[in-house]
DNA sequence: AGTACCACCTGACGGC
DNA sequence: TGCCGTCAGGTGGTAC
């Protein structure tokens, strides 16, 4: 479930159980996960991590002697530490196992997500031509992006080369909240539009982050708890409908998203 | 530039 | 029970 909010919430996982620990081994169970060199995996061993960074749907581990760890979670990646035993899922595709016990999981069912060993965190963001994150991102820079385009605002926002960290459940999410209906052309909003849509961005994110992507703790009017067969807006209970917006399944009320 | 597909992957679910 | 299509919160490429 890896859109910005549940990388946040895995960057802050990593940061209270693997900082600082010696790695003293590393095993590649699965080999197309590893999108760099073998050796430049391998070489981890007997270095640390110093710190963690995200950018969009995008982790870091800083590595003691340079360079960084990227972690990109595909559909199904997440991670997992355990102090002390083995970690039980059939999906582990990359352990590290730290001096003193303790190991690090990269776990990821449909394998598309991407593990590879970068020196910088600004490089690899220019080279993948990632926009500024979405948490991030100013108020100026964002009403300026979605003016400079006519494609529909829900495409804008999952495209990562414009903002990054947004996929189909939060895009969705964003623009239920800002009352906008996902295949209204981005150059057709208008500032006090791109305002509401800016601040729901902010808002959702937060609340999200807050609740660790947690569905169960998550307000219950949002519509991600409301996604499905003949669901009802949180808001005015109007009907949910679903529409595919660029391959993508995309739901939105029907009567405070009609504009 | 915008859109519509296809591909890469695995697994769950519903219909017959 | 088995087979089949569809769907799933990601990205990258192609072609019109």
């Amino acid at each position: 479930m890896p859109e910005l909010p549940d990388v946040e919430t895995y960057r802050r996982y990593l940061a209270s159980k693997v900082l600082h620990k010696k790695v003293a081994d590393v095993e590649i169970k699965d080999k197309l996960i590893v999108r760099s060199s073998e050796m430049s995996i391998r070489s981890i061993r007997g270095k640390r991590f110093k710190s963690t960074a995200r950018h969009g749907k995008h982790c870091f581990l800083e590595l003691s002697g340079g360079g960084f760890l990227a972690l990109h979670f595909g559909m199904t990646g997440s991670v997992e530490y355990r102090g002390s035993g083995k970690v039980s899922s059939e999906h582990v595709r990359l352990v590290f196992s730290f001096s003193g016990g303790g190991v690090l999981a990269f776990i990821d069912m449909r394998r598309l997500g991407r593990v590879r060993v970068i020196k910088s965190i600004q490089d690899f963001v220019t080279k993948n031509h990632l926009g500024p994150d979405a948490l991030s991102v100013g108020r100026k820079d964002f009403e300026r992006m979605i003016r400079s385009r006519k494609e529909m605002i829900k495409s804008l926002l999952m495209d990562q080369g414009q903002i990054a960290g947004l996929g189909n459940i939060y895009c969705d999410e964003i623009l239920y909240h800002s009352g906008t209906n996902p295949r209204k052309s981005a150059s057709k909003l208008d500032s006090s539009e791109i305002g509401r849509i800016y601040n729901s961005m902010k808002k959702v994110l937060k609340t999200a982050i807050d609740k660790r992507t947690d569905p169960e703790r998550m307000p219950r009017n949002y519509l991600l708890r409301r996604r499905g067969k003949g669901a009802s807006c949180g808001f005015d209970g109007g009907k949910i409908e679903r529409v595919k917006i660029g391959g993508r399944s995309s739901y939105y009320c029907t009567t405070h998203q009609l504009n």
